[in-house]
DNA sequence: CAGTATGATTCCAG
DNA sequence: CTGGAATCATACTG
């Protein structure tokens, strides 16, 4: 048998095999006999084993001589035809598939968080937020900015690098497929058509690859950011200074320690923490205070005589003109609640500021019966507060603190009944001497 | 490790 | 919307 028989016979058994040769009596024949397509198909099997045992050459030669007979054009024009009226008819209306929602989303996502798209947009934007949503001072909060940032920064490494590789597979599969069918054109009837379905087969296969990735990506940036927003909860104690500002502005509003908008934004610059955390903390001190107020006494006194101090120091500068400030803004010298003496019948609340204030109206401006007390000493001013207080200034912060007790108590008095901590007052602000 | 302190959140009332 | 009150969750401390 020579080349161009057994090829032909090649031809015909591979036909056979995928469509029946309707129109062949033999054929019918065959078909009816019993145990005959069995042969038929052992025969065709021989001849695919015998065509994979054949060198390469040979199979090239053969691939030459079927391209070259001169059935050829005409089986050719017939396999045309059959698929131009069936496969690509019915295929060709699937081709255009919507973009699927999954991967839009996804890619949304990932434009959003900054790991597709532009380097420097979301990513940093959602650093931001997530650090502003933890709330931290602007050190620590920069810190986790970084943080975030770099592991960010880390997953968008990878995620691009697996991208480019899958890219990069994709294409070098589909030219390699493209190739292919390039070259099986020569023998079998492939439209251009159906290189760019096969195509378009092969990218929705890699693009299924790349969702997955997209996928993990956004878990992995997910759990990223659940960390840093998980820091929303983590509560983290404001640093030393904020506290101390914080807390000055308490007890020196004592009596009416709720900081207006413009306050609270000078306290949140001052002490590197959001309006907003301000605003908890003074939510969060009030009703502590007002709770245990007794607790909170040590405190108040050390702020109030803080306060004091300053303003002696204040005072003492201003000495040289002679000139002894008098007190005026806050009430700082309500906070001195410690030097409780026996006191009169007021609100519970009120105690310990008229207790104070009745002290004082019994005080002879004595220097022996503040230091008594401990508290006013120059000595204890000088360990616990730190703060250098010469006798001038001790005793221009004695007389203001005696005339600011005295003025506070006139005040106070007039004022408790409709001022019974923090509550609304009856009289127009600008009367009402209690109010910061 | 238990108790306490404290920043944040939630719910509700005005 | 703001503030009070209760509560949660975590940090700090002895």
């Amino acid at each position: 048998m020579d080349d161009q028989t057994r090829m032909l016979t090649g031809l015909t058994g591979l036909g056979g095999l995928s469509q029946p040769d309707v129109g062949d009596p033999d054929s019918v024949r065959k078909q009816q006999s019993l145990g005959q397509p069995q042969q038929d198909i052992g025969d065709i099997l021989q001849q695919i084993m015998a065509i994979t045992d054949e060198s390469l050459d040979e199979a090239q030669a053969r691939k030459h001589a079927l391209n070259c007979h001169r059935m050829k054009p005409a089986l050719f024009s017939v396999l045309c035809e059959i698929k131009e009226k069936t496969v690509l008819s019915i295929r060709g209306v699937q081709e255009e598939d919507p973009p699927d929602p999954q991967i839009m989303r996804l890619d949304n996502m990932l434009l959003a968080e900054g790991v597709s798209g532009p380097e420097k947009g979301g990513g940093s934007a959602a650093a931001a937020a997530a650090a502003a949503a933890a709330g931290g001072s602007p050190t620590d909060s920069s810190i986790e900015h970084s943080d975030y940032r770099a592991k960010l920064a880390q997953i968008r490494q990878i995620y691009h690098s697996e991208l480019e590789k899958y890219e990069q597979a994709c294409s070098e599969f589909t030219n390699h497929v493209m190739n292919l069918l390039r070259e099986q054109s020569r023998t079998r009837p492939i439209s251009p058509k159906e290189i760019e379905r096969m195509v378009a087969i092969i990218h929705r296969k890699f693009s299924s690859i790349q969702m997955q990735l997209k996928q993990s990506t956004c878990e992995a940036v997910m759990i990223l950011r659940s960390r840093f927003l998980d820091a929303r909860r983590k509560r983290r104690n404001f640093n030393k200074q904020a506290t101390e500002v914080l807390n000055e502005y308490f007890y020196s509003h004592l009596s009416n320690p709720y900081p207006s908008e413009e306050a609270k934004e000078e306290l949140a610059k001052k002490c590197g923490i959001t309006v907003s955390q301000v605003s908890n903390w003074f939510g969060n001190k009030r009703i502590r205070y007002k709770k245990n107020i007794g607790k909170f006494q040590e405190e108040a006194n050390l702020y109030a005589v803080k306060t004091a101090v300053d303003a002696a120091n204040v005072s003492a500068q201003a000495s040289q003109a002679n000139s002894p400030a008098t007190p005026n803004s806050g009430d700082t010298y309500l906070g001195l609640h410690s030097l409780n003496g026996e006191g009169l019948n007021f609100t519970p609340s009120l105690q310990p500021q008229v207790d104070t204030l009745h002290r004082v109206t019994h005080l002879t401006g004595g220097y022996e019966a503040l230091s008594s007390s401990g508290l006013f000493s120059p000595h204890r001013l000088d360990v616990s507060i730190h703060t250098r207080c010469s006798v001038v200034s001790f005793m221009f912060m004695f007389i203001h603190l005696a005339d600011a007790f005295i003025q506070s108590s006139l005040q106070f008095i007039t004022c408790r009944a409709c001022c019974d901590l923090w509550g609304k007052p009856e009289h127009p602000e600008e009367t009402h001497a209690c109010m910061g």
